[in-house]
DNA sequence: GTTAGAAACAATCCT
DNA sequence: TGTTTCTAAC
């Protein structure tokens, strides 16, 4: 018997047709993930193709971690080969090689969301743009959908003749473009840009790669946007074996650019293509199914797809309205409570998804208080918090010296006396001159203008340059350590003595050990390497197997992820569908809602339950909201749990509202400093100070690790958050690391 | 130049 | 409600 055996005759199909053009339309849980993994596998082992040709490629890095060791456990040898990778990382190595083609450095920088609006703001100030008006998001909205459909500032110059508010986003895009380019940076959607750019411009390149790829699988294809629609397209050109995997029904980004075109017209642009239908659903109970069913047919244009489970029917979903927010969440962490205490279930088999991130709030303050372990994913990155950022701007600054922005962000941080006027002058000094606004720094001297300020400039400079002769052997996380003690950014913290200092002081030690970790688990770690992870980790990615506690997240974090027991919170119309929605004109929006919500429903495996309250605050105001038209969508025979007599949901106000009361007076101000802190530091990717996990090995056992292969394991250290492991391995010899970091698997 | 406190303002979702 | 920007006083 093979491992083929167990797919069904979908499955197989998808998996035995490796060449040419092939369009696999997977409905919700039926197994793409393995059908991938399989065709990879067998690909390999049994078309006698060389892993170093295949390429799989998604958009987080957890599905792309997934994917990497599903693949590993299936493939015997040389699956390390297999380039598995998300579209942004793809780029970026990529670009680390061959962008200095399009006039770049290869060590150029990544900005944010943070950084792209403080450069906004400076360009909307020299084109004297009130921003009143016109705000910084507005433009860069205008410009990543540009970028997103590859059009040049040139390109949207020609295309804005004759409109004023156009010719105005066409000049705004032209400078920040410039400007991006001055600092030897690009934003996220320059990563797609400047890789298509390259690829369409240097047939060298061009057929590098396409000799390298000569099979390619694009997974969750219907959030493809025309960037990445051509990427794929010009590296699959030359072989044209590529398989894209999707499902129309989960089309749910399209306010990034998403083109759900692309998998709608696939058979146009590749006539010769198979398509197969994976339409058996092997995660949920024929209830959820059925409501899934039911909300997303009212879409119109979608492809028919039937999807079927041999799951028996299992429980009624459980629809709760409630008067207020207060009494929902107290109702869901009773439920949990509940199912944990009475039928086995975990706190991680639980999740609860909402619309909008701010919903997390209300469900936070209620599993503080009632003890209950959470995890919060999204709202705010842990590389975006303040001290974060500070400190990653000094390593930005002695990586990349023509990053103005870094350098700006950190001259006067801590104080060195240095204002926004001596600032103001060196900026003009630079622009003068045509140097970088380090590069004026450096001869702060020679600037008339500043005065007695140049004395103050002078160390810090030096500061600079000491550690750019340091960084080859100091290594990243020594010199991350030098900087804290050169500038004393953590002793200031120390003084200050409050919570707030506390926590940010624990998340610097947290971006210390990340720094350790990189080092550990890289072959040739490098500066840039560690800023370039540092800027394309997500929040999902942070999820780990195997932690036992209630994952909040949105809707469009939960896709592709799957949870035996989903809440579905805060089902109002206003809500979920939100306001926007319902007051747009584009009958469409509503129906990427619609989708979302069929996406939720479809995240539940044996139980589903539906929540919505009738009034909640939102900023400040109190809204009062009628149940979702999508829970009206289901038919009322799936649903349970609504008749509730009037006694109980009295009983149950009193209740709510008392816990209430508590929440308010006793429980917030603990909450609001430390707590907050402490549970959110945990956001980040792979190690946590917060959920220790236990270890599968011991000491002199055998493991496996992603890229060293093979070793023995000598010892293990117990550190403060995480275990230190050294191991000596057969092939590259003996390494310690962190466990959370090097996924250490027993062989 | 720096700071704290007041006023203004905000409308998803994300790599 | 929570965050960012403005203003005034040190």
């Amino acid at each position: 018997m093979s491992m083929y055996d167990n797919l069904n005759s979908m499955q197989q199909e998808a998996v035995f047709h490796t060449e040419g053009p092939v369009l696999i339309l997977a409905g919700a849980g039926s197994g793409k993930t393995r059908v991938l993994t399989h065709r990879a596998c067998y690909l390999i082992e049994e078309k006698g193709v060389n892993p170093w040709h295949i390429m799989a490629i998604t958009f987080t890095n957890k599905a792309a971690g997934e994917m990497r060791e599903r693949i590993d456990s299936l493939v015997g040898f040389g699956s390390e080969s297999i380039w598995v990778s998300t579209f942004h990382s793809t780029c970026v190595r990529i670009l680390r090689r061959y962008i200095d083609r399009l006039g770049y450095d290869t060590n150029f920088t990544i900005y944010d969301a943070d950084d792209q609006k403080i450069l906004m703001k400076d360009i909307c100030k020299r084109l004297q743009i009130d921003t009143k008006i016109y705000k910084e998001k507005s433009f860069l909205g205008v410009i990543s959908s540009a970028k997103d459909e590859l059009i040049s500032p040139e390109d949207f110059t020609l295309r804005a003749a004759g409109d004023f508010a156009k010719e105005r986003q066409a000049a705004v895009y032209r400078e920040y473009q410039a400007a991006l380019r001055k600092n030897n940076a690009l934003d996220f959607d320059d990563l797609l840009v400047k890789t298509v750019e390259l690829l369409s411009n240097d047939a060298e390149v061009l057929d590098y790669y396409q000799e390298r790829f000569r099979y390619i699988m694009v997974d969750e294809y219907q959030d493809t946007n025309t960037a990445q629609f051509y990427l794929i397209k010009l590296l699959a050109d030359k072989y044209r074996n590529l398989c894209v995997v999707g499902d129309d029904d989960q089309s749910i980004y399209k306010f990034r650019g998403a083109n759900i075109k692309n998998i709608l017209n696939f058979e146009e642009i590749y006539p010769d293509a198979k398509v197969i239908k994976l339409e058996q659903n092997y995660r949920s109970t024929q209830n959820i199914l059925n409501a899934a069913n039911s909300v997303i047919a009212n879409n119109v244009g979608r492809k028919a797809k039937a999807l079927w489970t041999d799951h028996g029917e299992g429980e009624k979903i459980d629809f709760q309205q409630f008067e207020t927010a207060y009494e929902e969440a107290d109702y869901i962490a009773a439920d949990i409570r509940k199912k944990v205490k009475e039928s086995g279930c975990h706190f991680g088999d639980c999740a609860i998804l909402y619309r909008t991130n701010a919903q997390s709030r209300l469900f936070e303050e209620k599993f503080v208080v009632s003890d209950i372990p959470y995890k919060i994913v999204g709202g705010i990155n842990f590389y975006a918090r303040k001290e974060i950022k500070d400190l990653l701007a000094y390593l930005k600054t002695i990586d990349n010296g023509r990053d103005d922005l870094a350098v700006r962000r950190i001259i006067n941080v801590p104080k060195r006396g240095i204002g926004a006027t001596t600032l103001g002058r060196v900026q003009a000094y630079a622009q003068e001159q045509g140097l970088s606004f380090y590069q004026a720094l450096r001869g702060a001297d020679e600037i008339s203008t500043i005065g007695k300020a140049g004395v103050k400039i002078r160390p810090f400079v030096n500061f600079i340059q000491t550690m750019r002769s340091k960084v080859e052997y100091l290594g990243v996380a020594k010199l991350l350590q030098e900087i804290i003690e050169e500038t004393g950014y953590v002793s200031e913290l120390e003084a200050e003595g409050t919570d707030e200092a506390q926590a940010r002081i624990e998340n610097i030690d947290e971006l210390l050990s990340k720094a350790v970790a990189y080092e550990e688990s890289e072959e040739t770690p490098t500066l840039s390497g560690f800023l370039e992870m540092v800027a394309l980790v997500a929040d999902v990615d942070s999820l780990q197997e195997g932690s036992d506690y209630v994952v909040l997240m949105t809707l469009h974090s939960a896709k592709g992820l799957e949870f035996p027991n989903v809440y579905l919170a805060g089902m109002e119309d206003g809500m979920f569908p939100g306001y926007m929605t319902i007051i747009s004109d584009d009958p469409l929006e509503m129906e990427e809602e619609r989708r979302l919500c069929y996406v939720g429903i479809t995240r539940a495996m044996t139980q589903l339950t539906i929540t919505c309250a009738k009034q909640r605050m939102i900023r400040g105001e109190t809204q009062y909201n009628k149940v979702s038209r999508f829970v009206k969508e289901i038919p009322g025979n799936l649903l349970g749990g609504m008749v509730r007599t009037q006694k109980k949901q009295k009983d149950e106000q009193e209740s709510s509202a008392q816990s209430f009361r508590q929440a308010t007076s006793k429980v917030k101000p603990i909450f609001s400093t430390r707590n907050i802190y402490q549970s959110r530091q945990s956001n980040s990717f792979a190690s946590s100070s917060t959920d220790k996990i236990a270890l599968d090995y011991s000491s002199g056992d055998r493991v496996k690790h992603m890229k060293f292969g093979e070793g023995t394991v000598l010892q293990i250290v117990e550190g403060g958050r995480d275990y230190e492991v050294t191991v000596a391995f057969d092939r590259v010899g003996t390494k310690k690391m962190f466990a959370s970091f090097a996924k250490l698997k027993k062989v």
